[in-house]
RNA sequence: GGUCCCAUCGUCUAGCGGUUAGGACGCCGGCCUCUCACGUCGGUAACAGGGGUUCGAAUCCCCUUGGGACCA
């Protein structure tokens, strides 16, 4: 019984975007799943392209989903003897050939070809070439079969079949000595034992091509399942114009990693009518067979309810954890009591999307003072309830120990004693602590603002509340 | 241009010859209510089109259309 090792293969020109880390998921949950294990490998080998921050950048978001690899990376620029060995062997075994085409000749015959209403395809003149013109340059070019049928059984799409005479006899080394993509990995894979490569089926033509090099080279064939890709909402690839498509971007835009996975994993896959799967599940429950054939779209809106709901049920001291760096970014103190912190978050927490939403909304608890704006007060501080607001303050100062309970009580009190219903005053109270009109319930929130801090923006809004009305007074008479 | 892939509500999808075509997001409405939310109840909305096969097709086959990918 052979272990399953998959791998993810990302070329660092860029961010890891939501494709790639669907790729990389399922990859990942494939191996977890049968007990195996995960491979990372950069491929790198467009020196051009390649950069080094787009590598950290890749390792960060795979970090941050906790993609865990088991080995790797593998950098594909420090295996180019691998690949040109193999070019050796595939020369040595008579399965490719020297191409001395040059690059204008080749332009030409396409040209041609093109115009004769002909495939643009090779057409094979050093296949045939005997003797070797040496001291020019010369690429090497892989003997594609000139008849039958390549066959790739994929675990995705099922059984596609490609004519043999409808490849081309690719090239495998440029002239220039480097080795090309479809070469690189199936040395890769092969070397490194993987034994299902799952990819976005933009590579499913190339399969055939691989498949052809694979028995070639005498090595076992992998198990191939490709992927289908996610496409914007205009149907198009996925790109800048529709929003982030960074996965380190989200992190920024404080969405939770578990909810980023959850809606990659039922993007293009399902297991009956479940939405919600923890890590565990989507291990346990993961399989090839119910992944979609189709491209499938990016909602946003899906995300953010995904979001939302680990938003609501991650516990507090855990969200408060990771809600710190939203605080800091935004500029506020960091509150240095942590379980103080996890109960702000806990009122909290079933009102905002992301994390950068939370903070917003929990603005008025993590500045000093907060700003009443004379016009609500006005609205809300009628002359009428004055008197029954002045009582409350009074209540609030005896409230002991200070906690929602005993909140409520001082409200109720209050509400039997002027015949107030709750929503009377307590819009005013809000006013005057969060200087708005919405907040989690009056209670929690007095309850976790604290007596003191409580007592020294109701009071200030009373002063101007006195003020308004005064000034309505002298200006009515 | 050639080859290949794909096709169920707007979106993600269940369905794998017999269902009032189910769920979820979104949207709309009711309830709950100290504001906003949460929650809860209900509603809206789909088998791309046409041929076959079959007693019976969303499901199997073919064609068309429409998307997408790859090779250049």
């Amino acid at each position: 019984m052979s272990e399953v090792r998959t791998r993810f293969a990302p070329s660092p020109t860029g961010y890891l975007h939501l494709g790639g880390a669907r790729t990389a998921l399922f990859n990942y949950l494939f191996a977890r799943h049968h007990n195996g294990q995960f491979v990372l490998r950069i491929e790198d080998t467009d020196r051009e392209r390649s950069t080094a921050e787009s590598i950290q950048a890749i390792l960060d978001a795979m970090v941050w989903l906790k993609l865990d690899w088991d080995e790797g990376p593998y950098y594909q620029s420090q295996r180019v003897a691998f690949y040109l060995e193999h070019a050796e062997r595939l020369l040595a075994s008579g399965h490719a050939y020297r191409c001395y085409c040059t690059q204008e000749e080749l332009e030409a015959k396409r040209e041609q070809a093109l115009r004769a209403g002909r495939k643009p395809m090779y057409d094979r003149t050093c296949r045939q070439r005997n003797e070797q013109p040496g001291g020019r340059p010369y690429a090497v070019r892989f003997k594609t079969p000139v008849d039958g049928v390549t066959v790739v059984e994929d675990l995705v799409k099922g059984h596609v079949a490609f004519e043999n005479c409808e490849l081309d006899d690719l090239i495998i080394v440029r002239s220039d000595g480097s080795p090309t993509y479809n070469l690189c990995v199936v040395v890769d894979d092969a070397m490194m034992r993987i034994t299902h490569v799952i990819r976005g089926d933009d590579h499913l033509t190339n399969t055939p091509k691989q498949i052809l090099m694979y028995r070639a080279l005498d090595y076992p064939l992998p198990a191939f399942a490709h992927l289908p890709q996610i496409l914007g909402p205009d149907r198009t690839r996925l790109s800048k114009r529709h929003g982030a498509t960074s996965v380190l971007a989200y992190r920024e835009m404080g969405y939770l990693p578990d909810a980023l996975v959850n809606y990659l994993a039922r993007l293009g896959w399902s297991h009956g009518d479940q939405e919600i799967f923890t890590r565990e599940e989507l291990i346990e429950k993961f399989s090839l067979d119910h992944v979609g054939k189709s491209a499938g779209i990016y909602n946003a809106e899906k995300l953010e309810w995904v979001n939302f709901h680990y938003m609501k049920t991650t516990p507090p001291p855990e969200l408060a954890r990771a809600v710190k760096p939203f605080i800091a970014a935004r500029g506020y103190d960091l509150p240095g009591d942590d379980s103080w912190l996890a109960k702000m978050v806990a009122t909290l927490q079933e009102r905002a999307k992301t994390l950068v939403e939370l903070v917003e909304l929990g603005r008025f608890y993590l500045i000093d003072t907060v700003e009443i704006p004379p016009d609500l007060v006005h609205k809300h501080f009628k002359r009428e309830i004055l008197p029954a607001l002045e009582r409350l303050r009074e209540l609030f100062a005896t409230v002991d120990p200070w906690c929602p309970e005993a909140i409520q009580r001082a409200f109720e009190r209050v509400m039997s004693e002027f015949h107030l219903g709750l929503g009377k005053i307590a819009q005013p109270v809000r006013i005057a602590v969060t200087g708005g009109t919405v907040s989690p319930g009056i209670f929690e929130v007095l309850d976790v603002l604290g007596q003191a801090r409580t007592l020294r923006r109701f009071d200030s809004a009373l002063t101007l509340a006195r003020q308004l009305v005064a000034l309505e007074a002298t200006g009515t008479t």
